[in-house]
DNA sequence: GTGGTCTAGACCACG
DNA sequence: GTGGTCTAGACCACG
């Protein structure tokens, strides 16, 4: 899987870049790459490192911070918020709705059950590394 | 799965309605809910349903011809084109991709393996039905 | 050079197959493949050959018949119009104006003097046939 | 060799407006009159010096910017794309195929041949300069 | 200021 | 009836 950096913007896509920074810091987080209450990048040092204009990338954060998951110290820095436990379930929720739009979409096509079941396997293999 | 109409827009998302017209349409494809060759609706019909321009309608249809998923004939309608053998094994390879991606993201949010392995069987079974 | 048909149409251009029928009508009698006084197809004749409405052709017909160079008669057919001695002055004219915008445009591209004339002797060469 | 603007539009032409415009832009990047890297009128700014829509200006950017012939900084301005060196090449051999048609013409219309000398070597001095 | 999206609505081309 | 073009004008994203 490579990544170029952690955050990756294209900018040949309609949705708007403000909006897909937003997308990419909460994946960010939801993925672990940064825990609650690490610092993460300052509006200017992003905009440098993705080479987008500082309001574009102050845009994303105030966005971040209504949507709870960033909170800013002013003159300190912005900090991944803590995650309340209630996020947690609804996280889970989000995976299984995901899950079950994949499957749905593999019936769609006619993929047989067991050739989706193989790639299920595989996939998890490649991530969570062999069984036991 | 609840769902409104084949296609669905999302007024409140950042990403343009016709961006978001053009995947939901090549979703209605390959998920085979429209069959090559068969007329999907008009410009203006399609818009009335989704309660947008026809403006809008058409510039989705601008860029699906582009893509070459759709063939409009002047005067007669739009239809869906027939799909190159090649589309199915990109399919597949997407299929794959998102399975992949979902894992990934459990192993980050620190999902046990088994619990993982629980909502996917709920979601196969959901879907394909109970095994035999 | 090769040609399909005496009128060739793209019906993926963006100016009307109308307008592309006029002129294409009017290159056929301006390079002599139809002289005056000849009998043209008929609306629907051309129609069929062409695959198109016969409305689309019947337009083109139309304004052939308002800019002189055919005419219809009712019951009988579509013929060439007699050009008047004045056209071929015009058209004298144009093939004037032609050459000065290629020539313009070589210019325009630093085309140097010998090539362009290099260029010009093999089109002559290659249409009127060797010289002498 | 008079000429209103740079580009020129035909408001009475059955061909499209924003047709017109992408056929006139490409024309100028050819001809030289803006390089690579050059930044060419807004939106706005062409808009209003043709007395066209924006939307139209707009929809001709957009397919001069799928066609590759400019490139588009959102914010910034639009301007011509790099050309690559096989562009030279296409384009010699359009000015040849302009030549013979120029040429095949001439021939229908039973120009003679040194007529139609005399035309090209007029189009030549009027345009190269007298030959030293 | 620069490009992008969208609406409302008119009118054209084609069948 | 079906798609295509164009306008006038509002509002958004980005710099």
């Amino acid at each position: 899987m490579p990544e170029r950096y952690l955050l990756h913007l294209d900018f040949s896509s309609p949705t708007p870049v403000y909006a897909q920074l937003v997308e990419e810091v909460k994946r960010a987080v939801a993925r672990g790459h940064w825990k609650p209450d690490e610092k993460i990048p300052s509006v200017r040092e992003l905009a440098i490192k993705l080479g987008i204009n500082p309001n574009t990338v102050a845009k994303s954060y105030d966005e971040l911070v209504a949507q709870g998951v960033v909170r800013v110290q002013r003159g300190v820095g912005v900090f991944v918020a803590a995650t309340p436990p209630e996020a947690e379930r609804r996280k889970l929720g989000e995976l299984a709705g995901r899950l079950e739009r994949v499957v749905a979409e593999a019936l769609a096509m006619n993929v047989p059950r067991a050739d989706l079941r193989r790639l299920w396997v595989r996939a998890v293999r490649n991530t969570y590394g062999t069984v036991r």
